[in-house]
DNA sequence: CTGAAAGCGCTAACAC
DNA sequence: GTGTTAGCGCTTTCAG
């Protein structure tokens, strides 16, 4: 039953104090001038040991989780899963941890795994809105927690985002078609006042019209 | 720009101590008979105040992190994808989080990101093997990390792990297409050695055989 | 019924 | 060059 190695411990092992094994573990020993045969004990004593510094005792410390949460729709749906192993990938080159939560695109929800991964302490969020979440965004501003929203965003609310260019998207959908020929088309969407239906709307009547067809609803 | 609340900006604005504050938020309050009108107060305010409770600093006083790591190979693979958001769900409501990486099959890698959750102090870990890692569990299993293995489990290896009944599958599979008069088939697999594989094959000419029909390789 | 204080593991300012 | 110490936010033992 081996216990977790601790600077603790590899300090008494060599003989040194806490900070020394804390300075010399950082690389911070050259601007502190820590004896070189000093250090080099340390390292091998670090070693041996297996020494793996504690996170949650650096992270109270500093005020940094090192960790982002992850709110989408639903981790399982490919489309979000492989945005999740791109971010891990990026996270993890940053010494970030990702970690994640499912909305079901319920508001409701969205609220509840915010506030759970909030006491976790994340540095921030990256957070796929659903319907009717514009309420706790707000509150997420007002607490100060960083985050940019992905695949959506509000009118009127000034945050970060990362979407498409659904306008243009669909003009050059619409132009693909009218370019093979086909002048009858219809454009389906939900009609719930979301920005990027509207934006849509717009790529595909600019397109019709500039082309000199018919737009009607 | 808001601070975040601690229990202390609570037992300030209330006037009683730290101590107080965490009994009443932990419902502690009852056996150590806290005045039911100092109770309400303190519940009030953190209310008020919107208090989270940092499970950072609780991680380190308790030495849980009340989280999880899940190690599969690509979090894109929907098979892995559908994988995490059960997890995921789980463990919510057991008050776990679960943080996830990547192996992409590569035991080196597997290594490097079992490490670093381990750094994060994860209490344990959910994880599908690669080929090769098994000297990376042995040391797993030494450094006394609860962990389950899915998807694969690894022969003279006392582990937990969570796995199909590979031979069952493989026996049903054969049987079904011997059912429907397919007498002529082939099985394929990578013949690495690895366990469910092997029960594949087992199966496969358990049914054959049970069925009066030759096996060959 | 309530508070003081120690300690989780680490960092960093300061002292020697 | 190296050690002491305070403190991050919380829980919990022990006093009062």
């Amino acid at each position: 039953m081996k216990k977790r190695i601790s600077l603790k411990d590899i300090a008494d092992a060599v003989g040194v104090s806490v900070s020394l094994v804390s300075y010399v573990l950082n690389n911070k020993g050259k601007e502190n001038r820590v004896a070189e045969e000093t250090a080099k004990r340390i390292r091998e004593v670090a070693k041996e040991l297996n020494y793996r510094p504690n996170q949650i005792a650096r992270s109270l410390k500093s005020q940094r989780s090192q960790s982002i949460g992850l709110i989408v729709a639903d981790i399982s749906n490919p489309f979000f899963a492989n945005l999740a192993r791109t971010i891990e990938d990026e996270a993890h080159t940053k010494n970030y941890t990702v970690i994640f939560g499912s909305s079901d695109e319920n508001h409701v929800k969205l609220k509840k795994v915010l506030d759970f991964l909030t006491t976790r302490q994340v540095d921030g969020f990256i957070l796929a809105p659903t319907h009717g979440c514009k309420e706790t965004i707000i509150e997420l501003q007002e607490q100060n927690i960083p985050f940019v929203l992905i695949d959506w965003y509000f009118e009127g609310l000034f945050t970060n985002y990362v979407i498409i260019d659904n306008f243009q998207a669909s003009l050059d959908a619409t132009n693909h078609l009218l370019k093979r020929g086909h002048q009858r088309m219809v454009l389906d969407f939900i009609p719930v006042g979301i920005i990027h239906f509207k934006d849509r709307v717009r790529g595909y009547e600019t397109a019709l019209k500039k082309g000199g067809y018919r737009f009607g609803r």
